[in-house]
DNA sequence: GCTTGACCCTGTAGTTGATACAGGGTGCAT
DNA sequence: ATGCACCCTGTATCAACTACAGGGTCAAGC
């Protein structure tokens, strides 16, 4: 398979396999005689655990556990299961954050009378951060 | 007022401020003999601006335009309310999106029994991009 | 008067996870 | 033989900072 193919076979830019190849995320291929890339079933699984993961929101180097633990058969699972709890709790986290961030937004939006940037409640409640207290 | 007190006074690092006005964000302030900049109340408040609309997840550019609208208070105030709707429907879109990827990581977690790598749930799920349909 | 430490300066490089060329080689069909 | 799609390496770019290196300034204490 060349790169092209497992670009489409992964979907994934084929500038991001070679930069996967580059970080050591995925070994290097064996090469053809025109010194391209050969790819087997092996890349294309690896590939997938890797933007399946991504999609995930794992970092690289979590990923690179990850794959490390894979590697090992004989290695402890709860390893695998720790990295991804962390990373659950810190989703959780992140949405957490976002939600309070997206009352504060919406409690923002729509105040606006299309009056002049002068009085604009919007520019106004951006400026002072205390405008969550003053709205109490 | 010195870089470290308007820091101080804005929750900013010395080394963000700068940036912000290399980016031209901020304007470039007087200084002292020893080449020190020197930041007044107008600078602060700025800032303050700056620094909740980053909270808030806007990007500098949109941060850009908002502070082009509100130093000319004669422009119509709907252009911020537009941006301002614009990132709140990103951010809901976020919000969405981390969910969906919440739920499928605590599928994925919780399911290790301890067991070696070989048989990890984990390691398994992350692989296998149909997992989801299989669970059904 | 001299040192110590806190602060400030500029300029450059690193971070994450890619993406986008530039400038060239390969392989196949017409 | 000449397009065209595809491949190669190497470097630069993005956002939004952060982290130095290598130096200058200033006030306090001995």
């Amino acid at each position: 398979m060349k790169i092209g193919e497992l670009s489409r076979a992964t979907g994934t830019n084929i500038e991001t396999i070679r930069y996967y190849e580059r970080i050591g995320l995925l070994p290097a291929p064996a090469r053809t005689a025109a010194n391209y890339r050969s790819y087997g079933e092996a890349h294309r699984a690896r590939l997938s655990f890797v933007r399946h993961s991504r999609d995930l929101g794992f970092t690289i180097e979590e990923i690179r556990s990850l794959l490390d633990l894979s590697d090992d058969p004989a290695r402890d699972c709860t390893d695998a299961d720790r990295i991804a709890s962390r990373h659950l709790a810190q989703v959780e986290a992140k949405i957490a954050q976002l939600t309070t961030l997206r009352d504060e937004l919406a409690r923002i939006v729509g105040r606006c009378r299309g009056g002049a940037a002068a009085d604009c409640r919007v520019i106004e409640a951006l400026g002072d951060h205390r405008h969550c207290e003053s709205a109490h």
